[in-house]
DNA sequence: TTTCTTGCAAAGGGTTTGCAAAATA
DNA sequence: TATTTTGCAAACCCTTTGCAAGAAA
C-alpha cells in the first residue's frame, strides 16, 4: 500500500459521488502534484480488483469509479449524464430469479436506472 | 434508409446475439464490401437513437448492439465474457418502486446479470 | 535485498469527425 | 433540387504498457 494508493482510496471517499479516473486524478494532484494518470489508473484497476471500489460502467458509456461499497443502484440522467444513487430494492430476489431461467450461475448483478434529474426537469 | 443503414438493420436480427460494432461492420462487408467503419458507428447510433436496436454498456466495458427488442435482461459470463439473454421478470415494478426513492423521473432500467456460463462450469 | 510501484512518454484500441462525392427524398 | 448519407482518412479521446528509477516489504 503506497502513499498514491493511499490518498486514491481516500479522495474516493465521497459518498453518493461517482468519478472518473481523470477526475480521481484531479483531486489525488491537490495533494500528490507528481502522480501520473497511469498510476491512478493502475491504482484504480487494483483497487477494485480487491474490491476496495467499484468500477462502473454505465450507459452512457463512461468509465465510472463508486468509492460506495454499499449495496445500492444507480440512476442516470439521459439529459446531463448525472448519475446518483439508488437505494437498494427491496426488490425481491433478482439474483434466484435469474438463476431459474439462465442456465449461468448467477454471481451477482447491477441495477441502472435512466431518467430525468431534478435540474433537468426544471429545463422542460 | 440507404441501403447502407438497411443491411446493417438486418444483419442484426440474430436473435439472442450481441455485436461489436466491428462484428457488425464485418458481417455488413460480406454483402457490401465498400461499407466503411465510420458508416457503421453513424448507424448503429442512429438506429439505437430511434429505437430499432439498443446499445448496452455491459460490464465488461464493452459496447454491444443488441438487435432483440423484447423486454429482456443480460448476463455476462465473468470468465470468458459471453453474453446471454435473461427473459424478465416478473421482477416486481422496479421502476415505481425506484421512483418513490429517487428525484429523477425514471424512464427506464437496465439490469445485468454476472455468472458463469455453462461451459466455464465445467472447467472449473 | 527482493519485489512491487512509480513517473514518464509512447503506443494502443475504439470511436468520432471533416470533407467532397454520391445517394436519397 | 435540397437534404442526407457515404467512404476515406485523420483526429481524438481514454486507457494501457515498457522502461528505468524509486519506494515498500
Amino acid at each position: 500500500m503506497t502513499r498514491q494508493r493511499r490518498v486514491i482510496l481516500e479522495e474516493m471517499q465521497i459518498p453518493g459521488k461517482h468519478l472518473t479516473a481523470d477526475e480521481v486524478y484531479q483531486r489525488v494532484r491537490r495533494r500528490l502534484p507528481n502522480i501520473s494518470l497511469g498510476t491512478v489508473y493502475r491504482n484504480l484497476e487494483i483497487l477494485s480488483r480487491i474490491g476496495r471500489i467499484k468500477k462502473l460502467h454505465l450507459g452512457g458509456g463512461r468509465k465510472l469509479y463508486d468509492g460506495g461499497l454499499h449495496l445500492h443502484y444507480h440512476v442516470r440522467c439521459v439529459k446531463c449524464g448525472k448519475v446518483s444513487d439508488v437505494p437498494a430494492g427491496p426488490f425481491g430476489d433478482l439474483e434466484t430469479a435469474a438463476g431459474k431461467t439462465s442456465e449461468f450461475k448467477i454471481l451477482g448483478h447491477q441495477l441502472e436506472f435512466e431518467g430525468i434529474c431534478k435540474e433537468c426537469q426544471k429545463d422542460e
